[in-house]
DNA sequence: GTGGTCTAGACCACC
DNA sequence: GTGGTCTAGACCACC
């Protein structure tokens, strides 16, 4: 389980937390049944607060995405494969939209917003 | 004059501000040597504390978007379009990029991208 | 940490922090990694309303100087010192120029300019 | 008369205008006995508001350095020379020393101020 | 009238 | 505990 924050990015780190987990569920890297690590465990790994870690499990609780096992710990629940997928996609969606929202705001026409976002594409890794 | 602020996204109102002018500025609505509102009377406009407009105008001063006339209130720069202009395409490309990253992060394909973006553009007003 | 304010001098108070702050880096007195007194602390350590100290350290933060380290304080970031070198002497550079193009200004010759430069430099501590 | 003021550069319009009055007595330019413009001829020349002027002629009398003609405005007075050379060169060789002390408290040594100093003079027109 | 600074105090998210 | 934002209101120099 590889999970990397960034404590200086403005994102909490909870947050980036809980979209590493249903991110990692929707690539496959988790699938139903297998445990995520312990508070204590990532919090010692993490160097964070448990609090932090335990936020964050509390919110993938509620979004369904892990359940408790009695006493032994997270597992990523059977039905979180679709949940995580959806949930990802309409992330990323909402993203991009709210991006090429604020270039046509700006007075940007589709075709320099094309050309803006070809741009940007190309320069990634 | 138009400025909106809306009190309720996050994002902090003098920044708002400051974006909206520079915006302004980069479409030609203000131009060279115009004076923008007060703080008295732009804070009595949008039912905000002036500090907080003072907030905003004293960042455009130190951005060298205004400057002031002693006593009288704040001009735009004579220097300030090419600024604006820069400014703003840097942070709509920035918005652009990050948004990118972020799929591209989550494991979509370059072809997967462009599929998504150009399904949010199309939805665009 | 040693700060000291002179709140008789004209020069804002949140601006003499900044200064400072970038002084201490420059200096080494302050590196990379180290935390800077909270704004409580500070604040009350020096008699000041927290806002001024909020304000000058957000300047830094926007000076890329500090960043957060989410919910423990700031610290120096890892490529500060370079920037606040540069800071302190262009500062320095620019205070001596804009006094050099005073005497100019009035009339001076260089050699008159170097002489009096000279007399005040012997008379310092 | 040759009067030149930078209303977008921090220093107080009155206070441009009492020390160029000064530096031009000092230079010879404005001798005893000459008038200096009157208050409204000023003011328009300027497009000052006539209230700024006033109060810089206020404070040339007040620093003795013109006085009124009754009825037919001020004129410099006939010790004024000696007082406009002692205060520019007052005003400037504390301007220097501001410079040096601002150096020195840096941290910077004698011959690192110096070696700035040179730097900067040779900058000069 | 103009903007700039500061205090006092509240509230917020985050850790 | 941490910093960030905002309101309310005072005071200032300047024009």
């Amino acid at each position: 389980m590889f999970f990397s924050i960034d404590s200086s990015n403005g994102v909490p780190i909870y947050e980036q937390l809980v979209r590493q987990v249903k991110f990692a569920v929707a690539d496959g890297v988790l699938s139903t049944g297998q445990m995520i690590p312990s508070v204590r465990q990532l919090a010692q790994q993490l160097a964070i607060n448990p609090n932090t870690i335990a936020r964050a499990y509390g919110q993938l609780q509620t979004e369904l995405v892990v359940e408790p096992l009695r006493g032994r710990g997270l597992v990523v629940r059977k039905d979180a494969l679709n949940r995580c997928l959806k949930a990802r996609n309409q992330l990323l969606a909402q993203r991009l939209k709210a991006a090429i929202e604020e270039c046509s705001q700006a007075g940007l026409t589709r075709s320099e917003i094309t050309t803006m976002f070809e741009a940007q594409l190309a320069g990634i890794d």
